[in-house]
DNA sequence: ATTTGTGCAAATCGTTTGCATCTGA
DNA sequence: TCAGATGCAAACGATTTGCACAAAT
């Protein structure tokens, strides 16, 4: 338990965050299991049901501030609510339709071949490549 | 004008939605140019710019309606407003991250190979490029 | 002591909905 | 006639903000 909490201590102190007692319950949420994709609304019940409480205006401000740090990677699929991936790593994702569910693709399943020319004067901040993918109607 | 509007109530007609007023005035904005990316917004502003009364809900239902009707094509770049693209055949996006402008990249220009396999049961229904391009920082 | 974070409730923004009224077939 | 469209205003859900209080350096 100290370990894992004096990585994380460690983590947010990096990203020149403060280690207050909601931002370490979070960050062990986020990012003491494997890859993560959550909503803040998810997050926020979730960290409710391990009984930490926090608030849904803290989460918000740390997810913004993780996705900054470069922490959490922004995932725009859904018009209606943002994602926050805990892979920051160049990657892409299957989006189930139905269920709200996103999966990683790592880079290297997918070449994105033949970019075209971007305008003088812009740089490609991302490739991000979404295969929304439907239950089959039968 | 007699031809724009026939063409225009043909298509409306096809998409089995009644020709009204204010729905080919809409028609009109968005396909006689022309491909274009707009937002409910932007549409509701242009409507007003020339004349053409109708309110913001309208707006939205006719967006929808035409989109479900496949005129139209729902893109999802940004999670604060929906981008709705009269280009409904398959291509891609650059996407102006300051301004909110997107541009459209033909498929032919990018190649998505190597999809990876989806789950038994599933079928994709699109496979989304968005090149996220931002103004260099000199 | 000073700066940063937190929680709450109110405010905001894009979008949707309910309902009375109008309009096209 | 009558289903389908429209407009308005109210409702909505996700996100943000303002501000008083609490915690970290």
């Amino acid at each position: 338990m100290t370990a894992i909490k004096c990585d994380l201590e460690t983590k947010i102190r990096k990203a020149n965050l403060r280690p207050t007692r909601q931002r370490i319950a979070l960050a062990n949420l986020l990012f003491s299991g494997g890859n993560r994709h959550i909503t803040a609304e998810t997050l926020h019940s979730e960290a409710l049901e391990k009984g930490v409480k926090v608030s849904l205006a803290t989460i918000y401000n740390n997810l913004h501030h993780f996705t900054e740090a470069g922490l959490l990677r922004e995932v725009v699929v859904d018009a209606s609510k943002s994602y926050f991936d805990t892979n920051t790593s160049d990657h892409h994702h299957f989006f189930f339709e139905e269920d709200g569910y996103l999966e990683d693709i790592s880079a290297g399943h997918i070449n994105v071949k033949d970019i075209p020319d971007i305008p003088v004067g812009t740089t490609i901040s991302s490739v991000d490549v979404i295969i929304r993918v439907r239950k089959n109607t039968e």
